[in-house]
DNA sequence: TATTTACAATCGGAAAAATCAATACTAATT
DNA sequence: AATTAGTATTGATTTTTCCGATTGTAAATA
C-alpha cells in the first residue's frame, strides 16, 4: 500500500495524453516496459484499475481521468516549484506577457519600459493592448502573465496590487474661456461631455467618478482612443475628462485648455493584476516597485 | 538539475514541524543521515538554500517556507487520491462530520438515519447542529466535512447541492379562526407574526419570502427553537412560518391550527454544502440521493 | 487456417537511488 | 579541555528503477 510516485504520475499523464503504452512512453523518455510496469504498479498501489486496456485502444478509467486531474495539478505545483527557485536567483528575466488598457498603454509605457530595460534587460516583454474586460478574460486563460489596468474593477480569483491613483483633469477648447482657474464636478452635465467607446474602463470611471446618468444618445459622440478624443475637444466639439498621465505626456493641440478640478477630485486608480496562484507573484512584485518608482 | 521527490518534499514538511533535523528523521522513520541527505539532495536540485541552519535551532528561508506551502498542497492532493481509490471501493464509510441547522435536524434525521444505516451501515456519522453561519465556518475551517443547511446562503468556495424545496405554512392558534382555508402572505405583517431570534436563517428565509420589514422591537417575541415557536403560538402570543417538514413531523398541540399559503407560496431550499475540492465529493453526491430519496 | 502485426506484460540483470549505521565535524556549554 | 547537542559525511546494503529481450494475446492479413 505505498504511495504514488511522481514519475508514475507522470506515466500516467503521458498515457492519457497518446492512448497508448508505447508512445507514452517514448514522450516519457523510457522504454514502454518501464512505463508499463509503472501504471501497474500505480494501479497496485492504488489497488484500483486506471486503464482500460482495449485491443485496438487503450482509456483511462473514469478514476484514472480523476486521478490524472490530480496528477496534472501536482505536476503544476512541482513545476512552480522549479520555477521559483530558478526565479530568485535571476528574477524578470524571460519573457513576460503584459496586457495593457489603451487608457495606459501610450501614456505610460514610454515612461516604463526604458526602466525597466536597465533594472531587467533580461526580461523580454510581450504587450497585449486590449480593454479592461478582455484582458482579464487573458489572464484567466493564461494568455498573458499580468495586466495593467485601472480599477476600480472586479477581478475574481486574481491578485489586485495598486501601484498609484491619478486625478482627471477637464480638457475644453479654448473658446470656451471662463474666468475659473478650476473646474467643478457639478459644471459638467450643463456641457457637451465626449468620452470614449463602451467597453474602456476609462469610460465607466469618468461616469462614475462624476456622478452622471449618461443619456445613450451621447453614444455619438464616443471616440475609440483618448487621442481622437482630444481632436474632437480641439475642434470645439465639447469637453473631455483625461487622466493626468494623458495630460503631462500628450503633445496637446492648441485649441485646448486644461483644467484641474476643485476638490473632491475625479481620480482612477492604475494598478496590475495576475492570477493568484501564479508562480510569478514574487517577481510581479518587484515589478510593481519598478512602475510605481 | 532534476525534480524534487515526494520523499524530499515530505522530509521538507517533517523539518518545518519540528525545527530539527534528527526530531523531523524521526517523524518521517527514516534515520537523520537519511533526511540530512535529502533536504541537501533537495536543495540542490533547486539550487537554493531551502533551510537556515543555525547551531542552535534551525529555520526555514523564505524559498524554503514557499515551498513546503507548495509540498503541502501536493501532498494534500496526493492524500486526497489515495482517499478517492480507497471510497470508490467502499463509499460512505468510517467517520463523517456532518453539520445540520436546529431547523431541519429534529424533523430531517430521524427520517434520513434508518435509511442511511441501512444502505451504508459503516459510516459512523457523527452530527454537529449549529447556524449557518457557523457550519460555513466549521466547514472553512475543515471541522465538518458536509453541511445540511437552507439556501438561499452564499457559500464561497464550496460546492452547494439542492435537495428539495419545501413551502412554509402559516401556524396560528385555532381561536384567530377565519373562514379561509388559505393564508395569504399580505395577511401577514398585520398580525403578531414571531419569529427566531436571529442568526437562523429560517428567519431571514421567512422574512424574505414574506417581504416584511421587520422591525427590531419585534425582538421581543423571537425564540431560540421552532418546538419553542410552536408553544408560543399555541399560548396565542401570535403566529408563526413553519416549514413543511415541522408541520408533517411535529406532534403539533391542540390549538394550532396550520394553513397552506395561496401562491405565490414563501418557499425555502434544502440542501448539501461542502468545500469544492474535497476529496469526498464523490460519496457527498451518493449521500445527496439518499437524502432525496 | 495459418501468419503476420501490433501492442502490452513479464523476466532477469544492471544501474541508480535511498537508506542505514557509524563516524566526523562544529559550535556552544560545562 | 571535555562534554553536549546538533548536522554532515562516508561506505556498505537494500530497494527501486530502468532497460533489453522475450512472451503472450488478440486482431488483421494472407
Amino acid at each position: 500500500m505505498s504511495k504514488p510516485t511522481i514519475r508514475q504520475l507522470e506515466y500516467l499523464i503521458a498515457l492519457q495524453e497518446t492512448k497508448s503504452f508505447s508512445k507514452a512512453a517514448a514522450l516519457s523518455n523510457v522504454t514502454q516496459s518501464t512505463l508499463s510496469a509503472g501504471i501497474l504498479d500505480l494501479e497496485e498501489s492504488l489497488q484500483q484499475r486506471l486503464v482500460n486496456r482495449g485491443r485496438k485502444n487503450i482509456t483511462l478509467t473514469s478514476f484514472g481521468e480523476e486521478t490524472c486531474e490530480s496528477a496534472q495539478k501536482i505536476m503544476e505545483e512541482i513545476d512552480h516549484l522549479s520555477y521559483r527557485a530558478q526565479a530568485i536567483k535571476s528574477p524578470l528575466c524571460g519573457p513576460l506577457r503584459l496586457g495593457v488598457i489603451p487608457t495606459i498603454a501610450p501614456y505610460f509605457l514610454p515612461r516604463l519600459m526604458p526602466r525597466l530595460k536597465e533594472q531587467y534587460p533580461a526580461l523580454e516583454l510581450h504587450l497585449f493592448e486590449d480593454i479592461s474586460e478582455n484582458l482579464f478574460e487573458k489572464l484567466r486563460r493564461n494568455d498573458i502573465d499580468i495586466a495593467l489596468m485601472a480599477f476600480p474593477y472586479k477581478t475574481h480569483g486574481m491578485t489586485q496590487c495598486p501601484l498609484f491613483k491619478e486625478q482627471f483633469f477637464l480638457a475644453m477648447p479654448k473658446s470656451l474661456t471662463t474666468k475659473e482657474n478650476f473646474a467643478k464636478l457639478d459644471d459638467l452635465d450643463q456641457q457637451d461631455l465626449l468620452l470614449l467607446e463602451d467597453g474602456h474602463c476609462l469610460r465607466d470611471h469618468a461616469v462614475e467618478a462624476c456622478n452622471l446618468q449618461i443619456p445613450s444618445t451621447r453614444k455619438a459622440y464616443s471616440a475609440t482612443s483618448l487621442q481622437t478624443l482630444v481632436q474632437m475637444v480641439n475642434n470645439g466639439l465639447g469637453v473631455t475628462l483625461l487622466p493626468e498621465m494623458a495630460v503631462q505626456t500628450d503633445h496637446l493641440p492648441e485649441n485646448i485648455k486644461i483644467l484641474p478640478f476643485k476638490k473632491p477630485q475625479p481620480t482612477r486608480e492604475i494598478g496590475l493584476v495576475w492570477r493568484k496562484n501564479s508562480p510569478k507573484s514574487g517577481e510581479f512584485e518587484m515589478l510593481s516597485t519598478v512602475m510605481t518608482g
